[in-house]
DNA sequence: TTCTTTCTATGATAAATGTCATAAATTTTG
DNA sequence: CAAAATTTATGACATTTATCATAGAAAGAA
């Protein structure tokens, strides 16, 4: 049975946080649930989309295919997080493709429910442009990095930027698990680039590498690296 | 005497279309109107903000300050735009620097203005999120161009890119005048390697160089190039 | 104007990064 | 489980891009 999106939002989201009781009502009823699995598409890029996903649980990646046929990860998402609201607020087709990292619960809202709360909730409003605000601050900055910092420096900001996403398993590594390739689509470098620089890191006891898994030593030292010096 | 409100957005401005009479009147009894002279600051990264820009004409360059101190451009803006929007959306400190590239007339509307008006025309505040959501879509798209594309790949995109901003002048060349230090931070890159870059493609013929004007003379091979061909 | 500064241009060279090849390790499939 | 496929790892080498040096051109100041 699915659970009413009041509990939801109590436990899990922040995005949604500003709606009223009959709001979440509205949600609740109109709303459907989805299990996207490991490796399966959310949103595809240049679709057209008619609601909003909210992320229950799991761990996703958003995508970008380039002309050359190589995926940019443009960000990773999480439970808490929702997707497809630039696309309806912009009208424009969906620009990036999510993907599930684990297994997903996701809700899907239809796209009148969310514009009429639009038009009678102004702090759910508010809270939408805050968010998308937020997003294409960090895009601008993302911009910046991946312009002018050379990879080993990307690479570093990364496993950080990871770390602060994600957080730690019990064994105090990053709680995602990526392929070397997935990594280097995320600083915009070539997967044999990406696995050497995280060799030397290792090499140098920066972090450690156990399987997939990558478990930060000495942040300080990333902090630096970050930071080109 | 500064001009109503009225009057400009009839001529310049995209941004603000959706403001009743009414709206419009208030802001302009309460608006200021701004000089902002070639190499000013009209914004700066870190500073607050208490209002929205609106350019009445001029074109500027929307720039970020890296930790190794390289200016990264990630905008060019022209009358019609409005700046700092998304920082009084989020209520975040400003996140770019806003240069004039050439004079430029500015008005100035204050943030309780603003955030009057969201509350009660919706669909002001539904212009603003269409306006910021298409930014954050071009801002991923740079994302993954920064990451993936070759220098010389950008710099044909550019290229492109700044026609389609600044259009032509009398002369068919882009009507936007930048240095070559200005392209290599637009397109991440040393400036010798920009100069060096634009010599090449002057030399196949692809464009023309008259100073620092730049007139395209083959869009398609343009294109081609930025399309990694 | 003349001097000074900044900007553009280009060569030489170094450093960073990508590509190709190969092999071991790991994961997936039957 | 064994076989196949994928992922990780590393070396050798090619290509791209940055840095340094220098000089001429253009723009700005005295």
């Amino acid at each position: 049975m699915p659970s009413k999106c009041r509990q939801c939002i109590i436990k899990r989201f922040n995005a949604l946080k500003t709606l009223t009781h009959d709001e979440l009502e509205k949600f609740s009823d109109h709303k459907t649930s989805l299990l996207i699995k490991k490796g399966e598409n959310l949103m595809t890029e240049g679709n057209s989309i008619n609601g909003l996903y909210c992320i229950k649980d799991g761990k996703g990646k958003l995508t970008k295919l380039n002309t050359n046929g190589k995926e940019q990860i443009i960000k990773f998402v999480k439970g808490g997080d929702i997707l497809g609201h630039r696309s309806i607020l912009s009208e424009e087709l969906v620009g990036l493709n999510a993907i599930a990292l684990e297994d997903m619960h996701v809700c899907f809202i239809p796209k009148g429910d969310i514009l009429d709360t639009i038009r009678e909730n102004n702090n759910f409003s508010l809270d939408l442009m805050r968010n998308i605000s937020h997003q294409l601050n960090e895009a601008n900055t993302s911009i910046s990095q991946m312009a002018q910092k050379p990879v080993k420096d990307r690479l570093a900001e990364t496993l950080l930027h990871l770390e602060t996403i994600f957080g730690l398993d019990n064994e105090d590594c990053i709680d995602v698990v990526l392929t070397r390739e997935e990594i280097a689509n995320t600083i915009g470098t070539a997967t044999e680039s990406a696995i050497r620089l995280l060799s030397n890191l290792k090499k140098d006891g920066v972090i450690d590498l156990i399987g997939k898994k990558i478990k930060i030593l000495n942040k300080n030292s990333l902090k630096n690296i970050s930071e080109g010096y």
